[in-house]
DNA sequence: ATTTTTGTACGATAAATGTCGTAGATTATT
DNA sequence: AATAATCTACGACATTTATCGTACAAAAAT
């Protein structure tokens, strides 16, 4: 049960997604990215990764006056625990469900179920039986 | 932005699963499903009910000494709001990158697989542009 | 008509989350 | 060296969630 400690929250998910892209991070870096789509304060910004570091998340290391944060977890390895979770309590454990819910809902554009769809079909190639 | 309030937590869902399933229900039939599963009081599942009320997402109906509940929203409604914003905030709001992740995951398994692939041809066959 | 059972209401509690303010330490500036 | 700027640590606080215990009301059983 490695993965049973992967449980970050959304606001916790979208730091985590901006480390992914470019690890590592100051909490000054991830302050000012946060700023720029909400209001939030440098001591939030800070206590939610002090937060994330003492579940394991996240791991730091000094760096002169700061700290530069790193990830824990590979996003692979995040995404596919909480899809896990996601599917468990929202669809009842049925990943088919939330295909179908996912083709037929409105939101999800055109363009997408046809990459979808050219997903689906590469892999039918790769593994023809 | 009608669909806003739409926010259960996991706990919740369980309930709101049992409803679609079955509804009406009382607060003893609820209890009585979760016991199956796990151990929880009967002031437990009335207070998450009740909760539930409050918050818009169940109603109740007095029913002699007890009251029936009802769902308020109906499953598409409440999966799609919850696929969307799960999709918002653990893969950057790419649904392609979901079902990437879905593929992929060891724990879907190649049955799931299958049948996910049938319903993307099916798909296809009805919209064949 | 008491008593027991059954259900609801209400309040308490503990943990987790997100939010800051303030204080202290370290580095940079003057 | 004194002051200013920058970070971190720490604690406070409100909210939400999940969890019950207890008390009360109504119905059923004696």
């Amino acid at each position: 049960m490695k993965n049973s400690k992967i449980t970050p929250t959304s606001a916790e998910l979208e730091i985590l997604n901006m480390l992914w892209e470019k690890e590592p991070l100051t909490v000054k870096d991830v302050h000012e990215h946060l700023t720029e789509t909400k209001d939030v304060g440098y001591t939030t910004a800070l206590k939610i990764m002090q937060n994330m570091t003492a579940k394991g998340l996240l791991r730091r290391e000094p760096n002169g006056k700061n700290h530069l944060y790193y990830t824990v977890y590979r996003k692979e390895e995040t995404r596919s625990t909480l899809l896990d979770r996601f599917i468990d309590s929202t669809f009842e454990g049925s990943a088919t469900s939330l295909v179908m819910q996912l083709l037929g809902n409105k939101k999800t554009s055109k363009k997408e179920i046809d990459e979808i769809r050219k997903i689906i079909e590469e892999m039918e190639k790769n593994q023809p039986e």
